[in-house]
DNA sequence: AAAAATCTTGACCGGTTGGTCAAGCTGTGG
DNA sequence: CCACAGCTTGACCAACCGGTCAAGATTTTT
């Protein structure tokens, strides 16, 4: 049973506790938006009283500041790939598999980000401006040098980066939509794969990558 | 000046304050989310008092789904240029150049749309169900008969729009990262024309879209 | 011109929300 | 075993929200 034998001690109940509302936060925040969950709905989710959000997490703003930011770093995490690669077709595709994989397991906090991002980035303004900024100039380096050993042709980097988080977050974000031209169904395991095998294909051969001679 | 020189009838009043406030709601529901517009911050916007709005429109969901529905209609309709078409090339590529110029002048309607689509379509589900699902079936079968005529790779036609869908309505749904990561300033006039090159140009490669031998 | 229909608007109301608080409960260290 | 610090929670509150309403203003109809 999920009954622990010795009582828990004061580090693992704020842990437990502080996932437990995360998660729901997430989840609501996502299915509801900023305005639409209600703490009291955030706290029913969770299966705890109000109440002892607020004693955890002292305001919704701060809330929802935690889960925008946890989500933000996992979204920089999947990242890494795209470095430890020596060309387009390992580097894009590992990237895009990646972000097809956080797209299908984590929908509710590419929602929550894209939800930020759309009113103006109210609380994540300043990551935006530094850590994104900077990350982004990077890659767009590692591209410009595949370009420049004749790995793929000269596209605009900015403007694929955006075609990869366009396309990938798409299947998170309109994943409601997907599933109602798909028969009311979630995709299959058969059909996210044909999804990212489709989106990989079409972008590595639209940017001409190819490996070294 | 804006007073007009005989007083205005009833059907102009109606004409000019429904515009009015739709124009208002469509902004406010932008940036603000469903639950975060209220109706009185869309007065304000509108510059008419709260009260007035709901002589206009009952509710704020009536008001709400008035405002999605506009945006389908105008979505839908920039659909047309696709069946005009002989092959992907001229049609794809008219269809981007259609759904680019959207998002560039209408990015509030676009994350409306998007907004609703995230929390689960709750009053537009049967468009999806009926009208966009007819819809996309129809393209489908364009694109399989392009297929079929050699005027394009054989790639899964449904992914192929989804990418379309995604690419295209990002430049307006994530605007304001897009500005913040092009030193905070919108994007230019070649900036625009840029964007939706690069976007058409590694599509229609990525498909091998061919013109007829 | 007067009656009818439509439009305008400040004041108001019940319900909900984020947040508070004090009292009780539960591990922890001495 | 006890005192203290940290955790829990029902009850409560001021602020705000969507929506109502009645009285007045304006245009249309007769």
């Amino acid at each position: 049973m999920t009954t622990p034998q010795r009582p828990a001690s004061r580090k693992e109940i704020r842990q437990e506790n502080e996932k437990l509302i995360l998660q729901a936060a997430e989840k609501t925040f996502a299915e509801a938006g900023f305005g639409g969950a209600t703490m009291q709905l955030i706290a029913d989710v969770a299966g705890l009283p109000k109440a002892n959000l607020h004693y955890y997490f002292p305001t919704k703003e701060s809330l929802y500041r935690r889960v925008v930011q946890d989500i933000f770093h996992v979204w920089l995490q999947a990242a890494d790939i795209f470095d430890a690669a020596d060309g387009p077709i390992e580097g894009l595709g590992a990237y895009i598999d990646a972000k097809m994989e956080i797209s299908r397991k984590h929908p509710a906090g590419s929602k929550v980000w894209a939800s930020e991002v759309m009113h103006r980035a109210p609380v994540i303004q300043d990551y935006l401006e530094t850590t994104l900024r900077d990350w982004t100039e990077g890659r767009i380096a590692v591209i410009e040098r595949w370009i420049a050993q004749g790995l793929m042709d000269p596209v605009n980097p900015r403007h694929l980066l955006y075609m990869l988080w366009a396309t990938t977050q798409h299947y998170a974000d309109f994943n409601h939509q997907i599933e109602t031209l798909n028969t009311g169904r979630p995709l299959s395991d058969a059909q996210w794969a044909e999804a990212t095998e489709t989106v990989k294909r079409i972008i590595l051969t639209g940017i001409g990558a190819r490996h070294a001679s």
